[in-house]
DNA sequence: CCGAGTCAATCAATCGATTGATTTATGGGT
DNA sequence: ACCCATAAATCAATCGATTGATTGACTCGG
């Protein structure tokens, strides 16, 4: 028994050690996205952070300098999983990206742009059971109470998608994606977006869904679907109060 | 200097220890709706709170009986303080009660009610600096991570809540009350109503406002606004993908 | 004097961090 | 091929600080 664990899985020319440097690493930070998000920086220690990744405690500090620099390694990795999505939604959007930009997408077009933006983002919250989305726990929380985590998430990568949803949804108010009303909607809708993945226990529990069955799923989605679809109404008159 | 703060503030007949003991206890549960709901229940710690109320960490286990009670405590509180908004909410639409509640009332004024009502509840967000509105963050917490605080919540006040709103969005919609998509709708209204404690944070920092003036408060609410008036939107034909 | 209420002091447990020892992988010399 | 020095990586053990909880003494009004 002259092989342990990571030799047998050395299957490529990497050298050994760089192999497990960059396991344990990836498995920390994965465990810290998990136990920050569900417990926020105070909350969350790293001994239930290194249990969970399967290692020792002083592995967190000899691969990132301690927890508050884990933390920051954490927030680095959650903005590139995100620029990795904002990289789908910029392909998605690829064919019309000059009519988007100058705002000559027509309305309804930017719609359905929006929904099936939107759509996929519900599924894949939707689908996964727990494994990838915790994440999203860990921005809201940011997002509530900025540190300089969320400076690194903003810049690298959430920059970029909310000016994409102000575009569009600048093209389906015939406004441009600077003004403010267009850009508060933005972030509000993002918000929303974020927020699906924290108030579908509530929803579990307020309308009796023990689990999401897909009569729920389509329930949910269409309530989005239509959500997206309002934002054609520009009412000036219901302004009054 | 024989009296002390508790002495020198005994204005009425109550007896002195019946008035400490109400006082200690009111300042224990306020600083505990601030601290549990910034830094959740393990991240809380009962000597920052014990600080915050200005008394001794004993008196947690005295009045309450540990960290865990005083937690229900404040749960209780809360529910009572919801309880007493909804209160507020239905003399609100006190007169059109039974309107609302039989779905005769016209999707147009439904609207505007509902408009007032959020408006009401928007005005006492934004006005607030930070001193009343963190238990916010305490439900948004139990929300996404319910608990049995949440049921006590939920149970004596939410659930009154939630009723009225899917009421005045089936008046809106034209839907019975009680169908799945409406109580959806409602749940989700809710939702945004607390989120906009936790997302007024990013959104300044979004879109550069430092603090929130008048004009961006009017900004927020005209935002608001539309987003009741496009609940009278309900297109099936959006519904294509 | 009695009980209600608060206090400082202290408990075991756990926190983040650090240490020195141990194991493992790499590279150079023969 | 073989050995060994060096570095890379992980480990158990321990540090002082802080956690929630408890204790016994103390100060009051009744």
């Amino acid at each position: 028994m002259s092989q342990n664990l990571v030799q047998q899985n050395n299957l490529d020319d990497t050298p050994l050690s760089e192999k497990a440097f960059d396991d344990t690493r990836q498995r920390l930070i994965q465990a810290a996205v998990s136990v920050f998000g569900s417990q926020g920086f105070e909350g969350a220690s790293t001994r239930r952070i290194a249990a969970l990744a399967g290692t020792n405690i002083s592995s967190i500090a000899y691969h990132f300098g301690g927890k508050e620099n884990l933390y920051l390694a954490v927030a680095d990795h959650i903005a590139q999983e995100i620029g990795q999505k904002v990289d789908g939604v910029e392909a998605l959007l690829a064919n019309e990206r000059e009519r988007i930009r100058n705002g000559t997408l027509p309305p309804a077009e930017a719609v359905v742009l929006l929904q099936r933006l939107w759509r996929e983002w519900l599924d894949e919250l939707l689908s996964n059971k727990e494994p990838g989305y915790e994440w999203t726990w860990f921005v809201i929380r940011e997002q509530a109470n900025p540190t300089e985590a969320f400076d690194r998430i903003y810049n690298a990568s959430i920059s970029r998608f909310l000016c994409i949803l102000a575009e569009l949804i600048g093209c389906i108010q015939q406004s441009p994606a600077q003004s403010l009303t267009v850009r508060l909607q933005a972030v509000l809708l993002f918000g929303k977006m974020l927020s699906f993945e924290r108030e579908h226990a509530a929803v579990e529990r307020y309308l009796g869904w023990k689990t999401l069955d897909e009569t729920a799923k389509n329930t949910i989605r269409a309530a989005v679907n239509e959500e997206v679809a309002r934002l054609l109404v520009r009412s000036e008159e219901t302004l009054s109060c």
